[in-house]
DNA sequence: ATCGAATTTAAACATTTGTTTAAAATAAGT
DNA sequence: ACTTATTTTAAACAAATGTTTAAATTCGAT
């Protein structure tokens, strides 16, 4: 009954890699086909339509992301370990799969009908502590009063725009895709510094 | 030959609309045109074909970001109070244009054959004298030294992301949009106060 | 009013696209 | 070996899509 990886999980794989690099409506389930090396009454014999494989795939996508930084939230550590250690994953992460971010706000966007339902992964982030330990810092005074939603607005904007906007920096600034990688190394390091001074002023007076 | 407005700018007016909410591949050029209430045909009259109405489109948004940082660029401030301004000026744009930064980026990013030409935004940077404005400030110990393509990054980054994130922020924390807008208020503050701390840390600090 | 150019339309074209149907090939169970 | 269910394919469908053609309409200038 299995190959050495089933055919489904054959057109998952390429169903990811064509949709993260040209979108839902940018590609053709041909295409996806085609690249598995299968016909395309295949694919909507094991998912049902074009949609249903591609919600599958960015509801993938998703629970990848929620599961990085959880992974993160459940170690022992104090907030400011956590912080370098969250951003420095971030972006190793993201420079090895830079469509990553684009796919997840465009696929979200594009959601015809049926609106995905996100609320499992507040859960997941709950279950984390990172919450509670966010709370017993802030009540401690070692970390800034900041509600966290904002703090994970800090956190996916530092890390994940960089790599968005990949495209438009190298094109204003003339850029290639060498300087570009230098230019993140930079800026991982910019980002870490900032964040930590300003969620945790007070450690990080005269650092 | 002119009527109240041509013809030409009601479809560039449609395909901005369309385009910014759609992306390239996911509307119709027919679309396009039933919005206008013409042809099709009269679509390809004007501008040669979808893609090369798309460029036009997709120029003119780059045109008009650029030229909302330049604006405040030549403006007789401090650098302070222009890292304010810009940052309130691009929260208020982007909350009544939230399909701006993606379609940017997406739109960059579709580019199929022919690579968009940004250089001269770098001219229109340059003739602003905000480069030499952060290098003097840098050179006088009143900026932190931080390279200007890294400026550029924070500044964006953390104006344009909170945008485009909205639905997974609004799915994950189960918020809806009127909660969703507070939140960029709330953040447009923080963001401020970040910025300026982090880019000049001697100015500010005990403010 | 008439001519010619610019504007607009209806219709058609050739592909492409998502999906389905029905048959063929393969694997599994007996 | 035979039967049945699973997997895979080739072909077909209808609808959609970008673009073009040729005719109609509008409009300014003479």
């Amino acid at each position: 009954m299995k190959k050495d990886v089933s055919t489904e999980q054959k057109i998952k794989d390429a169903a990811r890699k064509v949709f993260m690099s040209k979108g839902f409506s940018g590609c053709t389930t041909r295409e996806i086909a085609k690249s598995v090396g299968i016909n395309v009454a295949l694919l909507n014999y094991y998912f049902r339509s074009k949609g249903k494989l591609f919600e599958l795939i960015l509801e993938a996508a998703l629970s990848d992301l929620i599961d990085g930084m959880v992974e993160v939230f459940h170690q022992d550590m104090s907030l400011e370990e956590k912080t370098r250690l969250i951003i420095d994953k971030e972006f190793e992460f993201l420079k090895k799969h830079p469509e990553f971010p684009l796919f997840i706000h465009t696929g979200l966007n594009q959601e015809s009908d049926t609106e995905m339902d996100l609320s499992s992964f507040l859960g997941r982030l709950h279950t984390s502590g990172i919450f509670e330990q966010c709370e017993k810092a802030q009540s401690e005074g070692r970390m800034r009063k900041v509600n966290m939603i904002n703090v994970t607005l800090l956190f996916m904007s530092n890390c994940h725009f960089p790599i968005i906007s990949k495209k438009l920096i190298c094109g204003i600034y003339q850029i290639d895709d060498k300087e570009h990688h230098a230019l993140l190394n930079e800026h991982q390091e910019i980002v870490k510094e900032m964040l930590i001074n300003y969620l945790f002023p007070n450690t990080n007076k005269h650092a």
